[in-house]
This record gives structure tokens, sequence and C-alpha cells, in this order.
DNA sequence: ACCTGAACACCGTTCAAGT
DNA sequence: ACCTGAACACCGTTCAAGT
């Protein structure tokens, strides 16, 4: 026993992340469980707590990773056209990217961290780096409008296609079929914006 | 052993989704447990499965009694007012009725079916009644639409208002504030409906 | 008919002991 | 320094055995 140094740390880690990142996209959270992720790494169960904390950090870790891709996402969107046709691409890239990650993303949604630990600061950063191109979209639209009252906005919007989203791929709650979900974002979209206009005009 | 006859069925059954709700609603689904819920309703473990399939179906049962709560207090919103006023009320209502129960919402959203087991349809009847309220509150503003028009603006509000409370009472993925929550839902409200006009007066 | 509780196959996490 | 694997305190679920 003991000492085998076949992986430097780092490689550990990657190794690791790789594997549990693989069970969720095969087998959902549900599926995921530290013997698992040892028996996938031809490692013993008490290693992984020489790397991460515990299983919600390494979860941590996974789902920041997955904000990372979707803000590169959302950052590769072209930014030609009206402020309409590109909120528009930014909430259809959003939904495309959920639907293209669907267990990894529920992922986002399933997993709650226990109740004394608080949200990362690092963490938070990275969502918040998502508005970023949502506010940037909806500037033209509101030249009228205070910066909290941009904020705002940028706010409702993500959480309204956050909630068409997250709807769709759960199905619990939802009366929103996967197949429709492009339409009501779609609609979405449209119809804030015409109502923003309409305050605007106001 | 065996035969204790202290309860019937019917008061056994009572008992446990009493249990367990009191087990959510202090410590969330991950508190949750066959054998705590025994103990509390003093029976065995096995006891459980001679009443519920499994733990499954007994937070469905407890998720659909939370549905129809919240149905009951969307039917009791007044109905007087202008169409804005009233999808502001039925909202805020939503909102307000997550807010005081976040550990059992909070169930709705982090207890997920085994892939292999569909949603009931008593189930699925039951969110579709959700949105009755939120369609006949619509209907006056919506009568240059059609049918599936309405469905569909319906079914976005409804989107709507899940996807902004429930990213208030997640955090992981949430920009949005509890505090500002309710605030973020009549700018969404508010602003969805003037596009609705928007479009219509088109 | 109804209920028990041991049993099975799992968990996350820790830590003394090994190299 | 790094890794193991037994150990602890849990899980959900089943089912022979009891009354």
């Amino acid at each position: 026993m003991g000492r085998r140094s076949i992986h430097t740390p780092d490689e550990l880690r990657e190794l690791i992340i790789q594997s549990a990142t693989d069970i969720v996209e095969q087998d959902g959270l549900s599926g995921l469980s530290a013997r698992e992720i040892a028996k996938r790494v031809n490692y013993s169960p008490g290693t992984l707590y020489n790397v991460f904390e515990n299983l919600d950090d390494l979860l941590l870790t996974i789902e920041a990773r997955l904000l990372d891709q979707l803000a590169h996402r959302l950052d590769d969107i072209d930014t030609t056209g009206t402020p309409q046709q590109r909120l528009c691409r930014l909430a259809e890239a959003y939904l495309t990217f959920t639907q293209d990650n669907p267990k990894l993303w529920n992922l986002l949604l399933e997993h709650r961290l226990p109740a004394d630990r608080e949200i990362p600061d690092w963490y938070r950063a990275k969502l918040g780096s998502l508005l970023s191109p949502l506010k940037d979209a909806l500037t033209p639209l509101l030249d009228g409008f205070d910066t909290h009252d941009k904020e705002q906005a940028a706010r409702t919007l993500w959480a309204g296609v956050h909630g068409i989203t997250s709807l769709s791929t759960t199905a619990k709650l939802s009366p929103i079929t996967n197949h429709a979900a492009g339409q009501t974002v779609g609609d979405f979209v449209t119809t804030y914006i015409a109502g923003l206009k309409n305050r605007h005009a106001d």
C-alpha cells in the first residue's frame, strides 16, 4: 500500500473530475458515489478525500466547469443585428446548451449544498458573469433606464429563460415539453422586449 | 410481533405522510429516511412498504398535496380589477407560497423520480390545473389571439414566475436574492403583459 | 392480515497502519 | 508523502418468521 505516485496530484485531480463527470453524464447524480469514482480511477475511496474535501466540493467543481462552458458559448454568440436578435440568440444558446448536456445541467438543479455550507464567492462570480452578455445586449434598449433598472431587466430575462429551460428538463413541475421549449423561449424574449419598449415609450 | 392494528390502514397512511412532511419541513429532503419516518410513527421500516411502494411514491404524494394547497391559494385570489392586477396577484401568491414553504417547495425541485419511472397522469393533471387561473386572467388581454397562443402565453407566464421563484430559493444558480424576488416577479409580469399588448396592437 | 427485524447490498467519510 | 482498506454510522428495500 501507500505511495504509488503513478499520477501527479494535478493528474489525479483531473482524473477524478473526469470520471465523476462521466458518471453523471451517463447515470445522473443518483449514479454517482465515492466508491464508484474510486473504482474507475483505480484508487481507494479514501484517496478522493486527499484531493477533495468531500463529494460536495467535487460536484461544485464540476458545476463550475459547466458554468464556464456555458459562459464561453454565450461569449461566442455573434453580436450583429438588432438587440432583439442578439437576445434571442443568447436565450437560444442557453437553451441549447442545457439540452446538449441534460444530465450535467440537471446536476446543477438537483445538487444542493448542506444547509451549513455557503456558496463560495468564486462560484457566485461565475454566475454573475453569465449575466454580462445579457446586459450588453439589453443596453441599447434601455438608455432611458437607470443602472438599477438595467440590472433588474437582465436578471428578469435570465430568470425567465432559466425557468423555461429548467421546467422543460425536469418534467415534474412542467406543462412544457422539451420540444416546445424553443418556442416558449422565443415567445418570452420577444414579448418581454416588446414590453420594455412599451415602458420606455411611456 | 405482527398484527397490531392500533391504526386503520388510512390512519397509518396519514401518519406516515404527516411524519415525512414534518421531517422535510424541518430538515429538507436530505433529512428524510425510511428509518427516520418509521421511528417517528413507531412502526418498523418494513411497514412503510406495506403502505407505499417506496419512498418515491411517498414523496410524490407529499408533492401532490403541496400542489393542491397552491391550487387552492390561487383559486382564492380575488378576481376584481384589471387583468394586470389579477395576474400580479396570482404571481405574488405563487411566490409567497413558495417562500412560506421553502423546504417543501425545494422538495419539488430536488426530488427526481428514477429514470425508468413515468410521472403519473393524476400528478400531471394537477400541474395542468395550476395553469387555469392564469389562463382565465389572461383571456381579456388576448382576444386577438387563438387558443394555441393563449396556452402558450399562460405557459410562458408560469415558467417565468417559476424561474424567478426557484432561482430565489436555490441560490446555487442565482444572482437573485430572496428579498428581491417580489420586485423581479412584479417587473416580469408587468413587462410581459405590456409586451402582449404591443403584439396585440400590431 | 399485519407487522417485525434481520439481512442484503449499498452509502460518505475517517483514520490507523503500511510503504 | 501518499495510499489503503477496514471501520463506523448510516442508507432503501425485502422477506421469512412470528402473532
